[in-house]
RNA sequence: GCCGGGAUGGCGGAACUGGCAGACGCAGAGGACUUAAAAUCCUCCGGAGCAAUCCUUGUGGGUUCGAGUCCCUCUCCCGGCACCA
């Protein structure tokens, strides 16, 4: 009798002694294939959940099985570190930010060390490590000389909740992408990169392959729209301006222009309105302030707006035209002005409707009368009350009218992005102090590398209201120029934790290096990526920051490439009772439990199974049973004496084909990242050795070959099992250094197929024939088969598809 | 509203290029072993029908010798964007 499959046991003892013998440790090797293979870091939130897990279990049976191809695999892991969370607790549970980051970073790396993934910890990141946000500094300094960094003052995402500005990409239905609070607008002075001087570029995905919806949400993302840059002439007494820009897609409905509007913090609003409309204007200016980014963008909420009491010149018309405000239009779009055709634009519509503004139609709608129009009509047509465009097809007009004003000086074709720079001041304490420092005789200075990092200081008082103590810290903030010497002051914003996130898939090339952010050589040796898995939410986050992080540097000549991650992959989500897992509905599954009673190799290879990666699926108890009692069934198998009976040379053959035809089968679904057809492909493997075991028809070599491949191709799914299997058939440790399977075409080759006859379409008959029969033979038999005549008598065969290998369908009438 | 993705047995899912629909697993039924239970093993398992056979991949249509797969229509579900001029 053999002993009972322990899984604990087996599972502390391998991955104890792996650690010992720093299998995973990986150096850079010429002779092999290089293969990267990066899972997003967590955040430090605490505890890791079976999301995490569903996030990193498949990667490193992907990473593995490349391992075994013979690849050198880097597969590293890390924390991502910085953010407001640590904050939080720290105020309310008086915690401070690093001792309950680097406690969580303590639970979640021994969690991790549970999952008998191949991490070479020794490559560790840590976000909030010094030695680490030295290098975000140093490239936050590089940004600020390449002109990539600035400072601006601007209307801004403020979270009240967090007390926090908000990148636009930050900020969720208008409300913050954390803690859910309605976001609001404040003008302050912020630190920004120039992402938007990388648009076109990050439209674009040549050469990588990610997923196409990724790519769409991206290019969506960036939104970039070609239109025209018109300007209306402005004759006002105490405006210096003469004239006022817009920006339109539509320019060929210029002629329908019969009123203008203004975004309400738009520049010139103050000093064009008119005495008397001067209390109306500052109060909806006021109003607008206030108003949360939901409430303003609400759909539901009727256009409204004031008029200024100001009027601009069409140019084309000689129309003199109204300017309103409205907060519908916003200020940082094009020009954020628009020319409103309320005959041509819905929202222009409804406007004038409201305020009795006339409507003039100057695209006709095929059939038009010249009735009211009961709608903005927004389709194509031919310009009409154009003057010299009429009779033009609108798409024609489109070009022509911005060819007429490029000629007079009135307007030029120009482009606009809808994506805005990447603002990453944060004021908070938790994240890398930004390194800039202000003196009064030198202006904005960056710290220079000898003086970096700029640490952030221990003493974190965080009694001002919410406010960063950093503010509050005098003896931080207080510095001299590094210029000049004479007295400065710090920069008390900190880094947005995006930033830190955008370069840490570098460092884990060569993480120890003293002398730069990498070292290039390594760098050179392991990038790009090869293949980087992670959650969607990240799409237009994260991965847009990396990638146009990657795209500067690149320009600063430090790289040779512009795009980090080669293949992009989007894992699914785990749900539980049919709804998604979270703390407040107490459904949030915990591997330990499963970990502690059936093993990890279990919760592994059930989390393959659920389904397809990329669609996640729904935990069931007893789903996870069906993988532990295959596991046990493995188990016995391997170990169980084989004895044979009989020497079967039939058997013997098809226990070759089947193996043959099963690695095949395994290596391509792993190459397509297919885990739940490969498990079930080894479940039937297994079901199939079982019965070869039953009728004991094989010598003990092949059947020990049978078990040896079987092992072989559990290892990246069950690598503690594995392991131990594969020392106890008597093979030598390791068995994560051995070569994949190969297979053979020939022998996989079935020598007897079964081909479906069909009649008009229609299953008749399955018959067995011999691999190598010709069409000919192949039809004749199909026609000559009992099940078939009856089908086929007193009709006339018109024709006879022939599908070698696979069916006969014969066509009668 | 716009852009993406999806809908297959009681359940999770399979069917890779248009060619046997339902692999594999779960649940269920029956049996073996057992004093008994658990575990394990064997058989059955989309629906109707004694059977031959017929029906069946969200709806309705189309293309094709042949459609879960391709095209069009509609319904519902999920994700993203949402006054971007």
């Amino acid at each position: 009798m053999i002993d009972k499959y322990n899984a604990p046991e087996i599972e502390k003892k391998w991955q104890k002694k792996w650690a010992d013998d720093k299998l995973y440790e990986v150096k850079e090797d010429s002779k092999r294939p290089k293969w990267y293979a990066l899972t997003m870091f967590p955040y430090t939130s605490g505890d890791l959940h079976i999301g995490h897990w569903y996030a990193m279990a498949p990667s490193d049976v992907y990473a593995r099985f490349k391992r075994l191809q013979g690849y050198n695999v880097l597969h590293p892991m890390g924390f991502d570190a910085f953010g407001l969370p640590a904050e939080n607790a720290a105020i309310k549970r008086g915690i401070h930010p690093r001792k309950w980051t680097m406690a969580n970073i303590e639970n979640m790396r021994r969690q991790l060390k549970t999952m008998g993934a191949m991490y070479d910890w020794n490559r560790e990141v840590i976000t909030c490590d010094p030695k680490y946000y030295k290098w975000t500094q140093w490239f936050f300094t590089k940004l600020f000389q390449h002109d990539l960094a600035y400072r601006g003052k601007a209307p801004v995402n403020w979270c009240p909740q967090c007390q926090v500005v908000l990148a636009n990409e930050q900020v969720e239905n208008g409300l913050c992408w954390r803690c859910e609070t309605p976001v609001v607008k404040r003008d302050l002075e912020q630190w920004l990169f120039r992402i938007t001087k990388y648009a076109d570029e990050l439209m674009e995905h040549e050469g990588i392959d990610w997923p196409e919806r990724i790519q769409i949400m991206q290019k969506n993302w960036v939104g970039k729209s070609y239109g025209t840059e018109v300007s209306f002439a402005l004759d006002h007494p105490s405006v210096a301006e003469k004239e006022i820009k817009v920006f339109t897609t539509r320019p060929d409905t210029v002629f329908g222009v019969t009123f203008m509007v203004l975004a309400p913090e738009h520049p010139l609003v103050a000093k064009l309105t008119t005495p008397d409309k001067k209390a109306e204007v500052e109060a909806y200016v006021a109003r607008t302030r206030r108003f949360t980014e939901i409430e303003r963008l609400s759909t539901e909420k009727e256009k409204d707006g004031v008029f200024t009491g100001a009027y601009v010149t069409n140019r084309l018309t000689g129309d003199k035209v109204p300017v309103w405000i409205a907060d519908y239009v916003l200020v940082g779009y094009g020009t954020g002005a628009v020319m409103a055709v309320p005959a041509h634009d819905e929202r222009d519509f409804a406007f004038a409707k409201k305020y009795n503004i006339p409507i003039k139609t100057v695209i006709s709608p095929p059939e038009w009368k010249g009735e009211e129009l009961e709608n903005a009509y927004i389709d194509d047509g031919t310009m009409i009350n154009s003057s010299q465009f009429n009779g033009l097809p609108n798409r024609e007009g489109t070009k022509a009218v911005t060819a007429f004003l490029e000629q007079k000086g009135w307007g030029k074709g120009t482009i606009s992005y809808r994506m805005r720079d990447w603002l990453i001041s944060r004021q908070r304490y938790w994240g890398a102090p930004i390194p800039m420092i202000y003196c009064d005789k030198c202006g904005t200075v960056p710290v220079p590398e000898k003086d970096l990092p700029v640490l952030l200081p221990e003493e974190a008082d965080f009694s001002h209201q919410g406010e960063s103590p950093l503010k509050y810290n005098e003896k931080w903030v207080n510095t001299k120029c590094p210029k000049c010497g004479s007295p400065g002051k710090r920069e008390t914003d900190t880094i947005d934790g995006f930033m830190c996130s955008s370069w840490y898939f570098l460092r884990y090339c060569s993480p120890h290096y003293d002398k730069a952010a990498f070292d290039p050589e390594k760098t050179k040796y392991w990038m790009p990526v090869d293949i980087y898995t992670g959650g969607a939410e990240h799409a237009v986050m994260h991965l847009l920051y990396a990638r146009f992080f990657t795209k500067a540097i690149r320009d600063m000549g430090l790289i040779d490439f512009g795009e980090p991650f080669k293949r992009l992959f989007n894992q699914g989500i785990i749900i539980a009772d049919h709804q998604k897992m979270s703390k407040s509905k107490g459904n949030v599954i915990n591997p330990d439990a499963y970990v502690n009673e059936l093993g990890v190799d279990t919760v592994r290879a059930y989390m393959m199974f659920m389904g397809p990666w990329e669609q996640g699926g729904e935990w069931f108890d007893t789903g996870i049973s069906g993988v532990s009692r295959w596991l046990n069934r493995i188990w016995k198998l391997a170990l169980e004496e084989y004895q044979p009976k009989i020497n079967d040379a039939t058997a013997m053959k098809e226990l070759e084909r089947i193996t043959h035809q099963i690695i095949k089968k395994i290596t391509g679904d792993m190459d397509r990242l297919r885990f739940n057809t490969m498990i079930a492909a080894l479940m039937e493997y297994t079901n199939y050795l079982n019965k070869v075991k039953e009728s004991a028809n094989v010598t003990n070599d092949a059947w020990q070959n049978s078990i040896e491949k079987l092992v072989l191709m559990i290892a990246p799914t069950a690598p503690h099992l594995a392991e131990e299997l594969w020392h106890r058939t008597g093979h030598k440790y390791s068995i994560h250094n051995q070569p994949w399977p190969k297979w053979d075409e020939e022998l996989a080759k079935e020598d007897e197929i079964t081909l479906v006859v069909q009649v008009n379409g229609k299953l008749r008959d399955r018959i067995t024939i011999p691999a190598s029969i010709t069409e000919e033979e192949a039809k004749k038999m199909s026609q000559a088969s009992e099940k078939i005549k009856p089908f086929i008598q007193g009709q006339k065969v018109v024709n006879i598809i022939y599908v070698p290998g696979k069916l006969v369908n014969i066509v009668v009438r």
